[in-house]
DNA sequence: CCCATAAGTTTCGTTTTGGAACTATGGCAA
DNA sequence: TTGCCATAGTTCCAAAACGAAACTTATGGG
């Protein structure tokens, strides 16, 4: 089966997964609730790639779940913050972020 | 920067993603809160190749989500089912499963 | 004019996935 | 004792997704 097609699961959870079940969707959205807006906030922040990032944009832009917004008229920048949809992600965001914290303890440091 | 090095990561919500944030882990995770625990029941029932599937589950194991359990003795079997640790992660599905119903309806029947 | 910033896009080699066939183990029945 | 079934995997190959890095587009400033 593709994972696309999982859009009309009759599980709700599948259905959420066809958008957010994927390596990265999640982690531009906890940076998302972290305050980042900007391209290159994410890719500074989750360490994807520029190329897969933008893919995920437009899917999450697609889904009702970011807005993409013009900040800048003089060279014209965008940025993406959540809608209504988006922000009500939080509640999932939270539950996993609790799990990680109980459950996957952190063994060494990220970076020197 | 490769998925795996996101165990290590500070944040707990990318050291979750980076045992359960891919396409179909949560799926079976999903399936096992269902009561579903065999090998070709998880295969019927989120449509995924029996390929990754097994590597899904060496996974799960390995992370102490699931326990590989022999469930006979004639033909050796075994099932899986989950741990403490696996069962603590059923709020996040509920979220997930929530959040699904109110924003994701179904367009269209799965199968005929 | 040249450099910097910032949001993307393109290209290309590598890895992961999907699909389907195949393997291994043992029960059961003719 | 042979052959078929069930069940949990493994193997193989082509297709899709991904990572890395260079390139593009648009504008402002020295």
């Amino acid at each position: 089966m593709k994972w696309s097609e999982l859009s009309d699961n009759w599980c709700p959870v599948a259905r959420t997964l066809s958008i957010v079940g994927d390596r990265w969707t999640l982690l531009i959205l906890r940076d998302c609730f972290l305050g980042l807006s900007r391209f290159e906030q994410f890719i500074e922040s989750s360490g994807m790639t520029r190329h897969i990032l933008a893919e995920r944009l437009k899917r999450l832009v697609e889904a009702g779940i970011l807005e993409r917004r013009q900040y800048s008229d003089g060279p014209k920048r965008y940025d993406y913050v959540l809608t209504d949809k988006g922000q009500e992600l939080a509640p999932a965001l939270m539950t996993l972020r609790d799990w990680g914290k109980r459950h996957m303890p952190v063994r060494r440091a990220t970076a020197g």
